[in-house]
DNA sequence: AAAGGATTTTGACTTAAATCAAGGTCTTCT
DNA sequence: AGAAGACCTTGATTTAAGTCAAAATCCTTT
């Protein structure tokens, strides 16, 4: 579940936790609810997100097995947590959790380094929102898939061509990178038009020349 | 500096720390250098902010005295930063740091709530880039503004109006929103066309209605 | 295999914001 | 005080992405 814990620390964690079952399609965080507990996902998918009243949304993020769900502390939930299938997942209560981070010191250093990356992404994304183009947050994104397979693992690219599963529907992606699943779906055109990528299906992309992809992704014009 | 800490944690700190003047203007630290320190601004206001190689850029956010900068952990800076004024900073150097945060966990401690803190408002703003107008961007600048007045502290909206500085340039604004200086500018003007607020000058804004601004800014419709 | 539904793609049109281009206003400096 | 430059506002036009609508593809179920 943790990596950086001792088998010691492990025990006393698994003690503090609880098992749940969520069902595909469940909303188990709703932002705004007080945010009594804390998550580690042991199986399944989950999407992040937030709401305008009227309906308008952003998905902040996918998390999948292994990852923390709901560190933001401030009393209220910060955001909605959705299940896309069916997820297991250890619930804390903060209080336990406060207790645990005593014990264990090791967990608050490891969730500080987390919290870091996870506020490099966000800073990534934001950049993306705010300045990029259809075509360059689409390329992004694929980029950014390709980076956590596990033959990149030292953030090289690699030089020829890769094959990446879309797990993701293209509402997902489009509320994910602040655009219409329209024009999520003519970015993917113009791309393929451009010879940048290819399609077996439209959850199978063959990225044709990634480093390429990079250029136009990230603006190196 | 650090209002979570023992007067000996402070002790211990302020001796690790190397204290410095950046001039205005100065970035300080830039994106993808090495990320060798931590710093703790004691006076001064900063701009941090990425960008794309030609030149379009995004205001991550403006970070004043006391606060925190350069937790993102990776090797690498994420962001770069700039003095807006003068400012005066300690800095350490992210072996000292270690030392300290095993030294002093209540410092660890902190700096994770505050990185949860910052992971919240990052999502919030990564909702306004996504699904936002521009209307509703600059409204919810405003209302972000006036919460942070010691008058609101406890999230309450104030029913009266109020008048606010704006010490940011419309071009900061306008790469703090994801916008452009033209938009916010037109922004600024139809809230004042429609009596939401008013301006004695293109600093001082006053805010008739914050709670009629409240429904602008989060599509309470 | 056919029917039905969901998802994705493509097309025509609209619109919000960007861009280009003047004008104003404010600040600073001589 | 007047000139120069920075900053802000307003107007005209363009454009990228959104909306509306229909067709194509895929998936499931009978």
């Amino acid at each position: 579940m943790c990596d950086a814990l001792s088998d010691d620390d492990l025990t006393a964690l698994s003690q503090a936790a609880q098992r749940m079952t969520i069902a595909a399609g469940r909303v188990f965080i709703e932002e705004g609810d007080p945010a009594n507990y804390f998550y580690n996902i042991t199986q399944g998918m989950v999407r992040v997100f937030k709401a305008l009243p009227d309906g308008r949304r952003h998905i902040t993020g996918f998390m999948g097995t292994g990852q923390f769900l709901g560190l933001a502390i401030s009393g209220q939930c910060a955001f909605s947590a959705e299940a896309m299938e069916e997820v297991h997942l250890c619930r804390f209560s903060r209080s336990t959790l406060n207790q645990v981070f005593s014990d264990f010191p090791a967990l608050e250093r490891r969730l500080l380094n987390i919290a870091a990356h996870e506020l490099t992404v966000a800073h990534e994304q934001m950049l993306l929102l705010a300045r990029k183009s259809a075509v360059e947050r689409v390329s992004s994104y694929l980029l950014n898939q390709v980076m956590r397979l596990d033959a990149c693992a030292a953030g090289k690219l690699p030089n020829t061509m890769i094959t990446l599963k879309l797990p993701i529907s293209r509402a997902d992606l489009a509320d994910y990178l602040g655009l219409t699943i329209e024009t999520v779906s003519r970015s993917f055109a113009q791309l393929k038009r451009n010879g940048l990528i290819d399609f077996s299906n439209a959850h199978a992309v063959t990225l044709m020349n990634p480093q390429k992809l990079e250029v136009i992704a990230n603006a190196k014009g």
